[in-house]
DNA sequence: GCGGCGAATGATACTGAGTCTCAGTATCAG
DNA sequence: CTGATACTGAGACTCAGTATCATTCGCCGC
């Protein structure tokens, strides 16, 4: 999980306005533990008792995903869900259970993307490897305590 | 690309109704030649004079994809796409500019996924590997003719 | 500290993908 | 052929996400 401060940080260091809303909205995104959604968090606000307008939710995500401290993944489901992570190039694993997520620092992608790129002859620049699974906690209270 | 026919194949193994609507939807998935949208296939259809209810087109795709001849892939831009498709385990690289896709044998990827479940401790039973870049095709465009 | 400017906000209206319902239709086993 | 039932589709509905725009607010310079 990411800090609200390191989220903050981002944006100051990239000459963007710290303003009140994108601080509840780092602080939210900060408490979620894992993979959420945009939605989530609006529901999030609304139990928290604070009120940051829908569209000011969905801006301040896009903002943190430009400076690369959120990143959006795809659920298996299909809802468009983020997590906050650290900025250089890694993949996630993701709880189908808890939806807590864990970073993966790279395990030899690029090398496997260079291959596709030369077998097939396309000029491969993005790849997205998702991982899903369950988290070490959950496979605890599946097998009974 | 799948011919229509061996998604029709599919229905018919599975003790499916082999429907006017059905047929009409496998072959503009055949026609295709790429990754395609729900609401790509509907144009489709209306630029083709054919009439299938928008309704009928979710339902057969769902039905296609739990067949295994049809595959969601979540474009980078956030759409929801789906590729016609062999049913053993396999990946795509998908042109960002044409959306044409290319099959991708396994290229080492369980083994990696076995490495990230040891090292995070996750038990993971499901991954998604998407690859996209530009095509041979569309390459050659580029640099001009 | 104060003023001003542009960035940011949010109420609200809107869009459009995807779902649901249900009466009517078509498939296919027998 | 015929009945059971799987399937269809018009249209209403949901709800994530976007667009608009008047108002507010953070921030920089004084
Ligand atoms: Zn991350
Ligand atoms: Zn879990
Ligand atoms: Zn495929
Ligand atoms: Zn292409």
């Amino acid at each position: 999980m990411t800090a609200a401060t390191t989220l903050l940080a981002a944006l100051e260091g990239s000459g963007h306005r710290t303003t009140g809303p994108r601080r509840i909205v780092a602080e939210l995104v900060a408490g979620q533990d894992g993979a959420f959604t945009a939605v989530g968090l609006e529901s999030a606000a609304r139990a928290g008792g604070v009120h940051v307008g829908r569209a000011t939710i969905f801006r301040a995500i896009e903002l943190f995903e430009s400076l690369g401290v959120v990143e959006r993944v795809d659920l298996p489901a299909g809802d468009h869900a983020y997590v906050a992570c650290v900025s250089h190039h890694h993949h996630h694993v993701i709880c189908t259970t808890c939806g807590r997520s864990t970073e993966v620092e790279d395990v030899g992608i690029e090398a496997l993307a260079r291959t596709v790129g030369r077998r097939t002859g396309f000029r491969v620049d993005e790849h997205r490897l998702e991982l899903f699974g369950i988290c070490p906690d959950c496979q605890r209270v599946a097998s009974g305590t």
